[in-house]
RNA sequence: CGGGGCAUAGCGCAGCCUGGUAGCGCAUCUGCUUUGGGAGCAGAGGGUCGCAGGUUCGAAUCCUGCUGCCCCGACCA
């Protein structure tokens, strides 16, 4: 390819509204353009990457057995009512009607639809398991769209769904689709790490999601030093090594006016964080005799939501109570609750389990006790996992202390059971001719949002840095006033043959610009292997070549340079 | 959906407060010079100032409504 013939446009400045580095460089380099809010164009430069990408996903797909096709785009409301989602799913989804009003949505994914191909064809447990995969545009009317195509309405996903006959072949299509996601993670030359994941309302007996890491990445993801534990931070497990110590102190009354806050508790009287408690006051779920229950936390911890959604006793979604409901209920406001004499269930934090002689609110307005003790102050409460871990925790498996890093979500893969094979019926016959459910596993990959990922992690002041397997050229043929030499331009053309016919996949700048510009333009496209020719460097019988992240250039025999290219890239 | 902000040339912005010829930089086009890190000079094209009302002799500017977009939060198989 010619940069003649790519329609190159490249910015200096970024659009305003792109806020993260990735938007901003897929901007300024043209590989997208926005339509509308979470709508984007994908320009030739940029189509490129995301054919690369999903070449190689078709490539460790089919390597796992599994078989390529592809749904339609637009699916009826039948479906989905069917399964229940026609209800639960809510704005997200985007409904339509045809011509003849009947109802259609835009499919967000596609299980409903590939259950129903399933239980139409499938009719024996001979015929499983099976893996279908498609790569293919989906639609979710996010609430928010942003940063670009990391999180945007319309985009690309593979996805893919298992069906089997039993659990133990659903968890080796499972083992299976993870190490297929290692080696597509691995050959795009990504940094990443497989997560175990919050499983949610589904249930089912395994998630892990896989993250590009990136400090700008929107995930938080825990992992221990001293083994291979890693789990998202919704759900990595906090564990409480300490035990339940002796009253020391007697339980006292304290006027604290103008302590409303655990800081303030801490400033004002002295008392250490971890002598404190967060009570949290949140809505009740049906399963609960009252229409609140507590929560409580040490002050120095942070809640984690996603536990706390899914305790049995607190309503999914989690819903905070109002400062009317809390006042009403208990008589004090937030910043003066605590667990003594609280009329409502109180679920606490293991770490907050074996607290004693601590401080908390005495729901009255303006006084908190100090020296509370379980059992003989408080009711011994509910004991749960309800914090975020936090670096230098112990790690659950007892191997290595925990560390946070930032995570960009680019894969997940599922367990599914029976939650859809169930609702549509998708059975076969058994060895015993018995009708059996299918078990169901599903495994997506965003690939634009990969794409999008791969410029977070690789990129520097120049612009983006494309690991060679998914950049839109691997090399790029840089020549300097090519117009003024024949000598030069032959070369050049000669050796943009010999590359393309080796195999090479390179980008001739047949541009008549300036070096500086040339330079800056393949830098900002970040195509990670450049080549300079120029007749003065051909007089001497040299090029220089120039990896995307090298400091400086190599000069290299003009005649060798093909096989030094073929070498690096082999 | 709650809170905040923005809307002027393809992109980045000024002008608005205090109403009176719509401007700057980048990009684009032409010519000359230049030619190894986003060239210089000279010239040119490109705008119903988001939309609709209102106030006024006169509105990019003041007022009202709408729409779009961005940010924070909530939400996110």
């Amino acid at each position: 390819m010619r940069t003649s013939q790519l329609h190159l446009s490249t910015t200096k400045e970024s659009p305003a509204d792109a806020e993260v580095i990735s938007h901003q460089l897929m901007l300024r380099s043209g590989m997208i353009r926005r339509l509308a809010a979470g709508l984007y164009t994908w320009m030739p430069l940029g189509l490129r990457v995301l054919r690369k990408i999903e070449r190689i996903v078709r490539e460790e797909m089919d390597a796992a057995g599994a078989s390529e096709l592809i749904m339609p785009a637009v699916q009826p409301a039948e479906l989905w009512q069917e399964s229940g989602r026609w209800g639960q799913f809510g704005p997200e989804l985007l409904r339509l009607k045809d011509r003849h009003q009947r109802d259609y949505c835009v499919g967000p994914t596609h299980e409903e639809v590939i259950t129903d191909i399933a239980r139409r064809d499938l009719r024996s447990y001979k015929q499983l398991p099976v893996n279908y995969y498609q790569i293919q545009t989906k639609f979710r009317d996010e609430v928010r769209p942003r940063f670009g195509v990391m999180r945007s309405r319309e985009f690309i996903m593979k996805d893919a769904y298992s069906f089997h006959a039993s659990p133990q072949s659903l968890q080796q299509t499972f083992d299976d689709m993870y190490q297929a996601y290692s080696n597509i993670f691995s050959r795009m030359e990504l940094e990443f790490r497989a997560v175990e994941a919050d499983s949610g309302a589904i249930g089912g007996s395994g998630s892990m999601e896989f993250h590009v890491l990136a400090d700008s990445g929107e995930d938080a993801i825990a992992y221990s030093t001293g083994s291979d534990y890693a789990a998202n931070l919704e759900k990595a497990e906090s564990i409480c090594p300490d035990t339940l110590a002796a009253p020391t102190q007697e339980m006292t009354l304290v006027d604290t006016p103008n302590t409303k806050t655990i800081q303030a508790l801490v400033d004002n009287f002295k008392m250490p964080v971890e002598k404190t408690i967060k009570t949290l006051i949140c809505h009740a779920s049906e399963e609960c005799e009252t229409e609140l229950v507590a929560l409580l936390v040490r002050g120095d911890h942070q809640l984690n939501e996603t536990k706390a959604n899914n305790h049995p006793l607190v309503a999914s979604p989690l819903c905070f109570a109002t400062e009317e409901e809390i006042r009403a209920a208990v008589g004090a406001g937030p910043g003066s609750l605590g667990p003594v004499k609280l009329p409502m269930p109180v679920i606490a934090d293991h770490t907050v389990a074996v607290m004693s002689d601590f401080g908390a609110g005495a729901n009255v307005e303006d006084k908190h006790y100090f020296g509370i003790n379980w059992g003989r102050d408080a009711d011994t409460p509910i004991v749960a996992d309800l914090r975020n871990i936090e670096a230098g925790d112990p790690s659950p498996d007892g191997k290595g202390e925990l560390q946070i890093l930032r995570g960009i979500e680019v894969g997940h893969i599922f367990q599914l059971g029976d939650k859809y094979s169930q609702a549509m019926n998708a059975t076969v016959l058994d060895e015993n001719g018995k009708d059996v459910v299918m078990s169901m596993g599903c495994y997506g990959i965003g690939v634009t949002r990969v794409a999008a990922a791969a410029i977070e992690q690789n990129n520097d002041d120049k612009g983006i840095i494309w690991p060679r397997p998914i950049a839109p050229f691997e090399v790029v043929l840089v020549p300097i006033n090519m117009r003024r030499s024949d000598t030069l331009k032959q070369t050049v053309e000669k050796l943009y043959d010999e590359l393309k016919s080796a195999g090479v996949d390179v980008l001739l700048d047949d541009r008549d610009s300036r070096a500086g510009v040339m330079f800056a333009d393949m830098e900002l496209i970040g195509i990670p292997m450049r080549v300079v020719l120029s007749e003065k460097g051909l007089a001497k019988g040299i090029v220089e070549f120039k990896g995307r992240r090298d400091d400086a250039a190599t000069e290299i025999a003009a005649d060798a340079i093909v096989d030094f290219l073929k070498t690096k890239l082999a």
